[in-house]
DNA sequence: TTAATATGCTACATAAAAAGTAGCAAGAGG
DNA sequence: CCTCTTGCTACTTTTTATGTAGCATATTAA
């Protein structure tokens, strides 16, 4: 099996443009990639407390992500676990504002959920 | 075969909290969820624009997802074809730095690539 | 030294999602 | 009527993810 882990300026999943936005993308938008590094921004943990704090994810898709996201620079294992780089901070502030959008937004959706 | 749709609020895709910014990281977390998205900053596009735009994008993956950013009210259908919502284009300020910064990313990263 | 526990996985079987390709129904224009 | 475009649906194959079991290594504690 080849890397399959997007990378800019080589075609990604639906991309062969290989453009640096198209790459992240890929790479984000993959089952509990964008949680992972969500986690990982209150500090490092170790394996078992990331497949606790992402409910039910398998440990099979979270090494996957955990070698995707290492490979990609976003984050290491450090002595106490797994850690966000610097690079993966920046990207978290990036995410940051998601977390107050996603509130206002679930407030603005209609209640179109009956069972709350 | 229920929604699937990730809402805030009622459990989604690995999460059973069904906090919003888990509903959220679901929804955006699809194949081509956030290319479309950022496609359709640039302003309306037909369903057959939006597939060529998104390579190979398979016209029932293109279908779900523009289904599910519907409903989540991200997009919606005007006269000239599919189009960012006041919300959607909400979204698409907070995601548009990743632009700039997946060129730097692109950059900084080693080229690890062996295969080229 | 041994036993008990935690950690970071791998293996495997099943289910769900995406890709890839074909083609149809409806509308517009000639 | 014919042709073209658009927005899909149907279907098959391939890829991803889920769910569960369990192993090898390190740590602690007796």
């Amino acid at each position: 099996m080849p890397s399959s882990i997007p990378r800019p300026g080589s075609p990604v999943r639906g991309s062969r443009s290989g453009k640096p936005i198209m790459a992240l993308f890929d790479l984000l938008g993959r089952s509990w990639a964008l949680g992972v590094i969500w986690q990982l921004s209150n500090g490092p943990m170790t394996f078992r407390q990331l497949q606790e704090s992402c409910e039910s994810v398998s440990p099979t898709v979270l090494n996957k992500r955990l070698k995707e996201l290492k490979e990609s620079g976003v984050l290491a294992r450090g002595d106490t676990g797994y850690e966000l780089t610097a690079t993966g901070r920046e990207l978290f502030t990036l995410l940051e504002p998601f977390g107050a959008w996603s509130i206002r937004w679930a407030e603005r959706l209609p209640g179109k959920d009956p069972s709350t």
